[in-house]
RNA sequence: GGACGCUUAGCUCAGUUGGUUAGAGCACCUGCCUUACAAGCAGGGGGUCGUAGGUUCGAGUCCUACAGUGUCCACCA
């Protein structure tokens, strides 16, 4: 028997490590069921899981389920990412707290310590996953840094190579300073800053004009080696030629025309820095300038700033400032907002840096996923469909992706270098001097190849054939960039196909008004916390139903409180239940009444609902119609009618038939409660609940005449007690029931079989109706003007609704256009409408 | 500058191809400890669906413009 209160502290205890321990988690590559598979999206081993974390591990975990009981050979393959630069960046801040410089401390001991860190940490995650009763095959578990990974990453790297598909060039890249490393484009925030235009004197060679030159980084001017002009700009195409001298450092540089300088934009003269500025560097190039660097990897001034050497830039901006002053070369500063790019993992500004770098050439790659994304059979599918622009943007506008790191924690790079000669292969190269790079590569490089790398590439496996290309990737919109760009377009190139077939992206979860989660604002909710607190099924089915797909989620506690006591509700139906079919041997769906049809009905039609939905990964919608279906239906009509024959073995059937269904349609979504549940039942067909069948919509038990008259004597009892509560009616009021119709199920509900009357009484009454039934209500008057208001606003709404509709009726346009069967449910409507008023407006209350 | 969302009850959100009187949870009001559940039961109040046009027999739903709000991308010398 089940305890009066759901305890889910106690409901969630030893559920996971039974079904773990049973192997329900595991595919089975050897079945002759199809194949289902997701791969998790491997979270960084930097730290433990948020709730955005747990929203889209539910979310997999619901379609993970729900695909086991059809019937699916389902893998859901686990693993978790190195993360390079933001677990180097915590490893590295250990050590320091320590005391230990990672360059003192060497390449192989700095790797151990980030090994360890991974254990550590990956153990917290694994423990998680638990708690929220995640189905993950763990016999098959992969790190984006394991050994089989290294092969997949090494040979596409090698064979991009020997493709012209990657490339090691000397151009401007994102470099952290902080993290001193270059990044991707898309490891680049960029946020308004408070900055200003520094306008500052070039005075022209020979003369004593000047250039007023504009720019917000005037501690980069060391590097400058010419200053450009639009050559169309009236007021300076005749200097074109001529040259300028760039203060402080005192040489003559260039005057040189390019389209690059903007006549509408600042003074329309620009100084032009290639070693640190993007587009510089590109008129560099086609002028053929000189690119000076003038920092450091750690954005301190180098030997090229003169005295400012060794000064961050922030320093020599203001000493350079000041004595730009002093020389009269500072014309004006003028406050202005500009975007700047910061470090997405340290926060720094980056620096743009001339450097040496391995990048991917994106053209031919990004205009295959641009073709395949034409082509419905090869294509990504996005839910919600707009992502799929997203990602087409990208694949649009996408430069060379930057994928070395000045890192440890990572691939190391398969490229040996001997003087000028460069070796890109597998095994290092045969012979003495060969170096290898010291650089690894981007994190996404390898969670790029994820959905077949953890599958046995490149090696041929069983797996790799069975499960991919895999059926579901979910993830965030926030990352559709960083990852899901990238396994399209290497998925395309190295295996020919799509990685996946659908992609289910969803929103972010926010605070409960709406700002974004994040340490500063502390306003992080640790999923754990609610799990303690309402356990995992309330939170899973919370996150996973709130919402419509793809919508950001404002998280509300209260919400997660309110589920709780929706599987509270759940647990007491189910103990009702429980407590009156011990003896079922049985089910027998037979000699079934009117009420058994009725609630059959609903509950094939929710099946239907239901299967429908969770295919188009609409959970909400799933959530509500099951919410509806067992609140409503179930829990307030079925079971209390359920309670007048509840010793008939017919009515034992269908209650245990109907809850059994309940609990499975609900497990994907609350897996240890159902479980518990089930485990409870008298009949059952599996040891478990997650093995089970989910159920199937059976024509052969909907009743559409028996569902529509028990739909309609619910509507005549909460007519009455609607009357009878705004009429402040007591109990001994009298009734009588018009016609011959069977009202025996109203009488028992209401509880009327001793107020029965046959003929009129000679006290106030009321009229009472569902479409089919009616009766009279006999009762001792106690507030006239109450039940008088209500009875005017009924016969006022009922008129208008009268008038709307014989208008409509009247229209020959609508009679005509509108579909026959709209029609005819207008004009049986309006009958019913004036009986009701012609009811009403004879009754008198006296 | 470009793209994409959102605007529906006090709050958070649903509303599938246009078709009954626009729904739910929470909050609120009234009455109930009815033997599954008082973290419950029964009932109720509350919305001219951002604004203005348009298409249509019919618009929360489709089109146009505008307003507010959010996100992403690009540019920013």
């Amino acid at each position: 028997m089940l305890d009066s209160k759901y305890d889910h502290l106690k409901v969630e205890e030893n559920k996971y490590e039974v079904w773990k321990e049973n192997g329900y988690f595991k595919a089975d590559n050897k079945s002759n069921k199809s194949p289902f598979c997701i791969v998790i999206p491997p979270p960084n081993v930097t730290g433990i899981l948020h709730l955005g974390h747990a929203f889209d591990l539910s979310l997999q975990d619901i379609i993970i389920r729900y695909k086991r009981m059809q019937g699916y050979d389902t893998l859901w393959l686990p693993g978790m990412d190195h993360a390079a630069i933001a677990t180097e960046a915590k490893v590295v801040k250990r050590l320091k707290d320590k005391g230990i410089d990672k360059y003192e401390y060497g390449r192989e001991k700095f790797l151990e310590a980030c090994w360890d860190w991974t254990k550590e940490h990956g153990g917290i995650i694994r423990e998680q996953w638990g708690k929220l009763g995640l189905s993950v095959d763990y016999s098959r578990e992969r790190f984006t840094l394991d050994e089989g990974l290294n092969k997949a990453v090494t040979k596409v790297f090698v064979d991009f190579y020997n493709k012209g598909l990657i490339y090691r060039g000397e151009k401007i890249i994102n470099w952290d300073p902080e993290a001193q490393t270059a990044l991707s484009n898309e490891e680049v925030i960029y946020e308004d800053v408070e900055g200003a235009f520094y306008h500052l004197k070039y005075i022209i060679s020979g003369t004593s004009d000047y250039l007023d030159v504009a720019t917000t980084r005037p501690e980069t001017l060391f590097g400058d080696t010419a200053v450009a002009v639009n050559p169309n700009d009236e007021r300076y195409n005749k200097l074109i030629g001529k040259n300028v001298i760039l203060p402080i450092v005192n040489k003559e540089i260039p005057i040189i025309g390019d389209v690059h300088a903007d006549p509408e934009f600042g003074t329309g003269v620009v100084k032009i820095t290639p070693a640190h500025d993007p587009n510089d560097f590109e008129v560099g190039q086609r002028h053929n300038l000189e690119r000076i660097v003038v920092m450091n990897p750690d954005a301190t001034m180098n030997e090229n700033a003169g005295k400012y050497q060794g000064m961050t830039r922030e320093k020599c901006r203001e000493e350079l400032l000041k004595d730009l002053e002093k020389e009269g070369l500072l014309i004006s500063i003028e406050p202005m907002t500009h975007s700047v790019g910061h470090s997405e993992r340290t926060g720094v500004m980056v620096e743009p840096y001339l450097s040496k770098q391995w990048f991917v050439k994106m053209d031919s790659l990004a205009k295959r996923v641009l073709d395949f994304q034409k082509d419905k059979d090869k294509k990504v599918n996005f839910v919600p469909e707009r992502y799929e622009k997203h990602l087409n943007h990208w694949m649009e506008i996408s430069h060379d992706w930057c994928i070395s790191r000045q890192l440890w924690w990572g691939h190391q790079i398969p490229a040996w270098y001997k003087g000028d000669e460069i070796y890109v292969g597998i095994d290092a190269p045969q012979g003495k001097g060969w170096v290898q790079d010291e650089d690894v590569l981007d994190t996404w490089f390898s969670s790029a190849l994820w959905p077949f790398s953890t599958l046995g590439w490149p090696e041929n496996t069983e797996d790799l054939k069975r499960y991919f290309p895999t059926n579901t990737l979910v993830t965030g919109f926030d990352i559709i960039f960083f990852w899901v760009a990238r396994m399209v377009f290497q998925s395309e190139e190295i295996q020919g196909v799509r990685p996946f077939k659908d992609c289910v992206i969803h929103g972010l979860i926010r605070d409960k008004i709406g700002r974004k989660m994040s340490k500063s604002l502390g306003n992080g909710i640790d999923p754990m916390d609610m799990v303690n607190t309402y356990g995992a099924d309330a939170l899973r089915h919370y996150l996973t139903t709130d919402v419509a797909a793809g919508t950001d989620l404002r998280f509300d506690e209260e919400k997660v409180k309110s589920t709780w006591n929706y599987i509270n509700k759940i647990w007491n139906a189910s103990r009702f239940v429980l407590m009156n079919i011990e003896d079922l041997k049985e089910i027998k769906l037979d000699k079934l009444k009117n009420e058994d049809k009725w609630i059959l009905s609903k509950y094939e039609k929710t099946i239907k609902n239901t299967i429908k939905h969770m295919d188009s990964y609409d959970f909400n919608i799933v959530g509500s119609e099951l919410y509806s279906f067992i609140y409503d239906d179930f829990c307030s009509n079925y079971i209390e009618m359920a309670k007048f024959s509840i010793e008939s073995e017919t009515t034992k059937s269908v209650l245990c038939f109907v809850l059994t269904g309940i609990l499975k349609l609900l497990h994907p979504f609350m897996p240890f409660v159902t479980e518990e549940i089930y485990q409870k039942l008298p009949i059952k067909e599996e040891e478990s609940i997650m093995i089970s069948k989910y159920p199937i919509f059976d024509k052969s038990l909907v009743f559409d005449i028996e569902e529509s008259a028990v739909d309609d004597e619910i509507e005549f009892i909460k007519n009455f007690r609607n009357i009878k509560a705004e009429n402040n009616m007591t109990k001994d009021l009298k009734i009588m029931f018009e016609g011959n119709t069977d009202n025996d199920l109203i009488i028992k509900m209401l509880k009327l079989k001793d107020n029965l009357v046959n003929k009129p009484l000679e006290v106030n009454q009321y009229k009472v109706f569902s479409s089919k039934v009616k009766a009279t209500i006999f009762f001792k008057k106690v507030e006239d003007a109450a039940s008088n208001a209500l009875k005017q606003s009924q016969i006022i709404a009922l008129k208008a609704s009268i008038e709307r509709r014989e208008k409509l009726l009247a229209n020959d346009n609508y009679v005509s256009k509108a579909p026959a069967n709209i029609v005819e449910m207008d004009r049986q409507k309006l009958e019913e409408e004036k009986k009701k008023l012609a009811e009403l407006t004879k009754t008198e209350i006296l």
